[in-house]
DNA sequence: CCCTAACTTTACGCTATGTCAAGTCGCTGG
DNA sequence: CCAGCGACTTGACATAGCGTAAAGTTAGGG
């Protein structure tokens, strides 16, 4: 879709992303936003109540452009438990670097803004749905260690696979995402599958 | 140290605290600590730069009352690699919840000011320092897994004994302090010793 | 007794969000 | 053809919180 056929609405979120992307994110005002659109800054206000409303259709927007569901529904097609596990890490690992400095932008948000902790918690228990059921199909192989009860086992994965994690080993640790998806592969395996 | 014998910069400090630690702590204004502290609001900016200054003056403050260091020390006194992983864990494990609700605004004006970001990275710096003393203790008696160098190691402890891992944990998650010190110590185990 | 350091009082500048009201412009239905 | 409506612009204003400035007050030491 050009930008010259695009809604307005459509030209904020993609201009939002934009904005989120490049540089300091955190710092994108609804003005830069509204001049890459090529709008007014009232005409934000038009299409989105708040800033925190257009983060959260931000989010949703990329969620939709990078097809999320398509990406994680991969996994749920794997026959064992240990391969299931192995694809919902890799899915969900490869997605995080994509909707990471616009989640990173929205967090911080929910810090202060109830609209966007909703937001933010909606997208986190999404995030566990999809570890409970790798540790379900895990458990129905018999492959889960045998000292764990699944609710802790998903606790467990979902502290793996978080953003926060992420963030840490990429940028604190330096490591590169495929060090940090065979990092984070490992540990789950250690954590999680019997041996 | 009673209230009325405290310096000023002593009072600002500890109104400090106590305007992080209760309710919203991201939220506590200038405002809101000189009036705690029972000073002017200027005070404030005779003892310090700037909203940043305090908090990371505020954040050293509470480690000196709470003495990190010495909670820390029991660790390096361990016998056994295994031990002084438990110690650690334990130790500062132990230690987050305590400075936690102050790194939290901290890690919060890192996001936009340098010297917060700085003063951040310092803190997790000395983390990692324990980490890798830990993870070396392992080593030292061969009971480090095999597949892991001891870098690789300390990040992936690292990541297991973070603020936000434990955040996640304890309220994403539900776990009291207890079975977070629990998993944790488990994860770590699983993750880095040889078995 | 005066001087100085520490603090107060009052006022102001700045940035960013969000609101308001009046205008412009192009499209569409009658 | 044109009246009106929806979408957008323009410009002004309210508000919150940080940080700065400058003049006034007060206690304590030489």
């Amino acid at each position: 879709m050009s930008e010259a056929t695009m809604s307005t609405r459509e030209r904020i979120l993609a201009s939002a992303h934009a904005a989120l992307l490049d540089g300091n994110g955190l710092a994108a005002r609804m003005s830069d936003i509204a001049r890459l659109a090529g709008v007014s800054r009232q005409a934000l206000y038009l299409h989105f109540e708040s800033r925190s409303a257009l983060l959260i259709a931000t989010t949703r927007y990329v969620d939709e452009i990078e097809d999320v569901n398509s990406r994680l529904a991969a996994s749920r097609a794997a026959t064992s438990g240990r391969e299931r596990l192995n694809l919902f890490i890799t899915a969900w690992g490869n997605y995080i670097p994509i909707i990471h400095p616009i989640a990173r932008v929205l967090l911080a948000a929910a810090e202060t803004d109830a609209a966007a902790a909703e937001a933010w918690a909606d997208r986190t228990a999404a995030v566990r749905q999809g570890c409970a059921a790798a540790v379900a199909a895990l458990a129905r192989d018999g492959d889960l260690a045998p000292d764990l009860d699944e609710r802790s086992a998903t606790d467990q994965l979902n502290v793996l696979q978080s953003y926060r994690t992420w963030e840490q080993l990429r940028f604190e640790a330096g490591l590169d995402q495929r060090a940090y998806l065979d990092v984070i592969t490992r540990m789950a395996h250690r954590v999680l599958v019997r041996h």
